[in-house]
DNA sequence: CGCGGGTTTGATGATGCTCAAGCCCGGTGG
DNA sequence: CCACCGGGCTTGAGCATCATCAAACCCGCG
């Protein structure tokens, strides 16, 4: 069950055996079947999650009832409503399953006595904190100055196991595009094959 | 010429003044006149930067030659070419400065040493980062849903000094449409007013 | 077999881009 | 003091990309 959150942590930093048993304590189990919620809009974000095994979202839906898809997260990747986690107040973004799925939550006062009795997780969150910018960074920038052909090929360099877990209207909605639109894209792309 | 750094800081953990001191060692002041590089794609970023006094931004330019700009950085925001700084591989973006600014760099060297000094920093950057995470994560969900227009009220109402030190245009490139564009779109909110 | 989730296709239209020209204003030099 | 220049902003006409709406299709499953 902790296979991947510890893998995670020691490529950050090394922890001893009795670390490893205090971090356990920390964290609550919890599986979620395929579009079962773990997070609704205006409710209070109460965990930060990282996925064992399977896929999350995290979106927002507009007014016209378009969802729009923030993180896609597969095994390993960390997800929250960041503002509402932090701050308590009503959560902006929705969070669901995918796929079937196994997680590790944590709550922001677990969260604080982790950093407490174990100051290393300050410079693990940290660096996590990086590359989670730097991924967002690299996102933004393509939003900026791409197509929407060159966002979808630029997705499936950069992480083609998306595209055989996660349906297709969901990596249209990440990209910020259309169904429709992604479907002519990827039908050109084979005509230029 | 060390304010805005300490208030920055004094906002997430306390120094004392011996480490205030320790800490101001590890900082290169740096003057820079508007339209002025501080890095340049393909160089390697060597700095992480806090602005003092005046803008800087960040941006990519495409074939095309159009700029599109990632981060407009006020006092107290900080600035770099996050993956060139920590992979020291060549840059992706260029950074110069919109008005004459005073700056604080520091290397990625005297980074390590200020949390191997005082770990608090950790801490610090972990905060920073955090903050960081959230206005992206705000920013890219608006430009996945939002059109032109909302878009640029989004940015009247979250950030309006950038709208009197930044000339249209670049405006404009930070939220991804063009100085046209953004033109008709205040012609028409005056009409509505 | 029929249903539901997901994808595809076509026709039409809006939003925002491109290109080209003109305007406004502050600064510089004759 | 005026003329000119340049940077930035505006305006217009035409166009491309992508969205919308509606319908059909595909396929695995109860």
């Amino acid at each position: 069950m902790f296979e991947v959150l510890f893998q995670n942590v020691k490529d950050k930093i090394s922890l001893t055996s009795d670390e490893e048993e205090l971090a356990k304590t920390l964290f609550i189990p919890k599986k979620l079947k395929k579009k079962q919620y773990l997070l609704q809009q205006d409710d209070v974000c109460k965990y930060l999650t990282i996925v064992e095994k399977g896929v999350l979202r995290s979106y927002t839906v507009d007014d016209a009832g378009t969802e729009h898809i923030l993180q896609l997260a597969l095994e390993g990747h960390w997800v929250t409503d960041m503002y509402s986690f932090l701050s308590q107040e009503p959560a902006i973004y929705n969070i669901d399953a995918v796929e079937d799925s196994e997680l590790l939550l944590i709550t922001n006062r677990s969260l604080d006595e982790l950093y407490e009795k174990i100051p290393k997780f300050e410079r693990f969150f940290r660096l996590l904190g990086q590359k989670n910018i730097l991924s967002l960074q690299r996102r933004l920038t393509g939003s900026l100055s791409f197509t929407a052909e060159d966002k979808y090929l630029q997705l499936t360099k950069n992480f083609p196991d998306l595209l055989n877990r996660v349906p297709q209207h969901m990596i249209a909605s990440y990209l910020g595009i259309t169904r429709e639109t992604l479907s002519r894209i990827k039908k050109n792309l084979l005509k230029d094959h």
